[in-house]
DNA sequence: CTGTTAGCGCCTTCAA
DNA sequence: TTGAAGGCGCTAACAG
């Protein structure tokens, strides 16, 4: 690979020179601007990042950890935080924690050595590395929650609005004359479940009803262990829910899968809503009413808020931001049965 | 961020011992070692790798280019790449070309400016950028094609085995008895796309069936195109196919709705086989047959093979390897209905 | 405007 | 085994 030194001797210039025309930190004569350029084009020359990341100690590189990128919502958080990170010149690293708390210490520990200048973490289920965090923002590491929002930490974050968004289902079910309404969670060690659950329980206040701690079933994130528990709450006709609120995806797959299981169908038996799409496109049947999350854009905000971060420099703002964006119900079949238009 | 000097001052050694205890690379005693060790502990010392990337001119980071990582698809050879590079202490930038020539383009360079040691490339439709990636390999980076291989060019490259996957899909549908056997391609230009319609020909030719022109539907990757031709294609019963194999996930997609919106059903009205997932589970209806591809194979058995070609050194073995993988048959409902079963 | 030069943090001989 | 020192490629003063 040519280096600095090899274009500035073919363009008959001093290396300072071929830095000006590429950075454009000092203007240049056009007449040496265009010899240089012609040098760079033959020589086809890639400016080393590496060397001027060290010179400069900005690597103009973000990171981001999620849980798993093969799950559909994550890949959208990704590209909007690419997004917002190429418009200001910024590259994007995203790595895979698989939910692994260790796996997670490893990789913000191998970001913290490639010199990110800022890190998106989507914290992965079990205990958040507190400690590890402190160190890296006071390593003058700037550092953005995104989606999963761990308890008791004064940092920025961005997800969507979860109580708000379970309320929004719930309401929906509470409309189409359901009564007894099951919420399957995923597990309550995550703030996010909690505020979801939270939200259940205060659209059905408002709605003067009681939540009947029979229909609230603490699941995981593994369909199969959620298929398992449904399956078994189901069994019995005289308890069963007429509506089933889960909080999650991999959940909301455990509960239709144990619906279908149970020889019951939706929404004629049971009506449902889950959190997050569970298909590609609403072709398919059953098509299942869905909280949707601004994905996307909770990616591209997040990122914005650590780059403005990064480029403030000192700590503008030490008050942390704490972003909460709106979901969209999308209503399909799943809950379209409605008691109250057959009451009628 | 502490450097390796501060380390050496707080253990009271000369940085070279701390390099040689971090690197393992010169034996060093145990009480110096411990020293040096508590000293990075105290400090929270993180190897700089830009630094040691300058020095050593090895970033150890792997680079993949994928058209977009919110197909399904990608995120799992991304994944595969990104295993197959962590066993060897390898990192894996993943970065998306909207399949978009231009910036493509952009980020090949970006990735050179890098200085990644390999680069994994699923080409973006449109011209491939042959004289560049020409460039790149003669720059000594290793590129190794994956999923989309361009034609005319010399280069490793793992991906599906195209002309059995059709066949795998075609012999199924003669199996179940269907005579008439549209096929959906998405745009002809790619090499993949090509050879899928080469192994429909095969299969029907070995049926001793000769393929009907008239059945053999060139499309692209927008489902809407697809959708509103095969609309189309679909409105004279007379010359309506019993069968309809789709080489893709979009293009299977718009087949899908133009059924539906033809008032067909699938199987009843037509069978149906599509090149990858359309849902995330198969407990959605209609449950559609479909090609499956190793998508986390293909992206592991890339990696080894661009990390052999790093590792190697010398370009050793100068033969471009041509790994295909074979894909398996997930016959679901939409190809179950068998016209020779309903004649018996 | 243009050229010269001192490091950025680290690894790696080489000497002790 | 340990320590000292050069230099990777580049930017940013600074001097001309």
């Amino acid at each position: 690979m040519p280096t600095i030194k090899e274009v500035a001797d073919r363009a008959g210039v001093a290396v300072g020179t071929v830095s000006h025309v590429i950075n454009g930190s000092v203007p240049v004569s056009d007449s040496l601007r265009r010899k240089v350029q012609a040098a760079i084009r033959e020589l086809d020359y890639h400016p080393n990042h590496v060397a001027r990341s060290l010179k400069t100690s900005r690597t103009r590189t973000l990171g981001i950890i999620v849980p798993d990128m093969t799950i559909p919502y994550f890949p959208h958080v990704i590209r909007g935080a690419e997004a917002a990170a190429r418009a200001q010149g910024y590259s994007l690293i995203a790595v895979n924690s698989d939910d692994n708390p260790g796996r997670q210490k490893e990789l913000l520990s191998l970001l913290r050595s490639q010199r990110v200048e800022g890190i998106l973490l989507a914290v992965s289920a079990g205990p958040t590395p507190l400690a590890q965090i402190n160190r890296i923002m006071s390593a003058g590491i700037r550092l953005v929650c995104v989606d999963r929002i761990p308890d008791r930490l004064p940092v920025d974050s961005v997800s969507v609005e979860d109580v708000s968004a379970a309320e929004l289902a719930i309401d929906h079910l509470l409309a189409m004359g359901h009564e007894r309404i099951a919420i399957v969670t995923g597990p309550l060690t995550l703030k996010n479940e909690r505020q979801r659950l939270l939200g259940y329980h205060q659209a059905l206040e408002r709605a003067g009803k009681r939540a009947d701690t029979d229909l609230i079933w603490e699941g995981n994130i593994l369909t199969d262990d959620v298929t398992a528990m449904c399956r078994e709450r189901l069994r019995d006709p005289g308890r069963r829910p007429d509506a089933i609120f889960s909080t999650n995806g991999p959940t909301g797959l455990g509960v239709l899968r144990a619906i279908y299981d149970s020889g019951l169908r939706t929404p004629e038996d049971v009506a449902l809503v889950t959190f997050d799409e569970l298909t590609v496109d609403d072709l398919f049947r059953p098509a299942v009413t869905t909280v949707v999350q601004p994905a996307y854009e909770i990616g591209h905000r997040a990122a914005e808020i650590l780059l403005r971060r990064i480029e403030g420099g000192g700590d503008a703002g030490a008050e942390p931001v704490t972003l909460r964006l709106p979901a969209t119900l999308k209503v399909r079949d799943s809950s379209r049965f409605s008691y109250r238009a057959v009451a009628e």
